[in-house]
DNA sequence: CCTATCGTTCGACCTTTCTCGCACGATCAT
DNA sequence: ATGATCGTGCGAGAAAGGTCGAACGATAGG
């Protein structure tokens, strides 16, 4: 029994609407937020307090939209950013986002000076 | 009684996931598209085979989430898109956003060379 | 072999979103 | 005033998404 294997769209398969959704969720967000700072990066490390079935469910998704890379290895599974592919496809669009949404997470009332 | 007004997030308070959640829906990013192309646009020009109920609605969620700007002129609104503002928050996202759409629009099924 | 661990799938439940018809107030032209 | 047009709010129905527990197969280590 070959292990575990997963489907990811091709290149220019990756759709800008499904990416961007995949983007809007903070759970999501914030794992490919790690998965920039980090690299390849074990499944569980991305939500180790998230129930495992919820994990799957985001992963699968990020998957599914083109976002990320799965790989099996042993019992656990590794995630990495598919970001050369989204660079070749929507040049910018990762870092453009993930700066943003750094600069941007502090200040929610404070707006002064 | 006052014109309809609009209640519109401050620059400051304009979220990520928000904006991303907003452009994820291919009709609102048309519409997105066609105000960059155009300026401020008659909202009934974004949408003129839809349903006036759907079109509010898309509308409304895109001013809501500090995507644009609506502003009532006699019976018909005007939409623009608060560029400046998402410049500012989120800079270049919006241009870049809609360069990865447009260029990635036409290929889907036709990779080669 | 036995057991613990991990990811996946399924099913259930709930929330959110989408679509649309309809009635209403406001606006404009006649 | 009359009638047409526009945007909005409401409500219902359908669809999609999120959360999570339970059961299963696969893997790793004793």
């Amino acid at each position: 029994m070959p292990p575990r294997t997963y489907h990811h769209p091709d290149p220019n398969e990756i759709a800008m609407p499904r990416v961007l959704f995949a983007l809007s969720e903070p759970l999501r967000l914030n794992m490919v937020r790690t998965l920039a700072e980090q690299g390849e990066t074990d499944s569980i490390d991305l939500g180790p307090d998230l129930p495992r079935s919820t994990l799957t469910h985001h992963t699968s998704l990020l998957r599914e939209s083109g976002v990320v890379f799965v790989r099996a290895e042993g019992r656990k599974c590794m995630i990495k950013l598919r970001d050369e592919d989204l660079e070749a496809r929507f040049p910018g669009l990762l870092s453009t986002v993930l700066n943003g949404y750094e600069n941007a997470e502090d200040d929610h009332g404070e707006a002064d000076a």
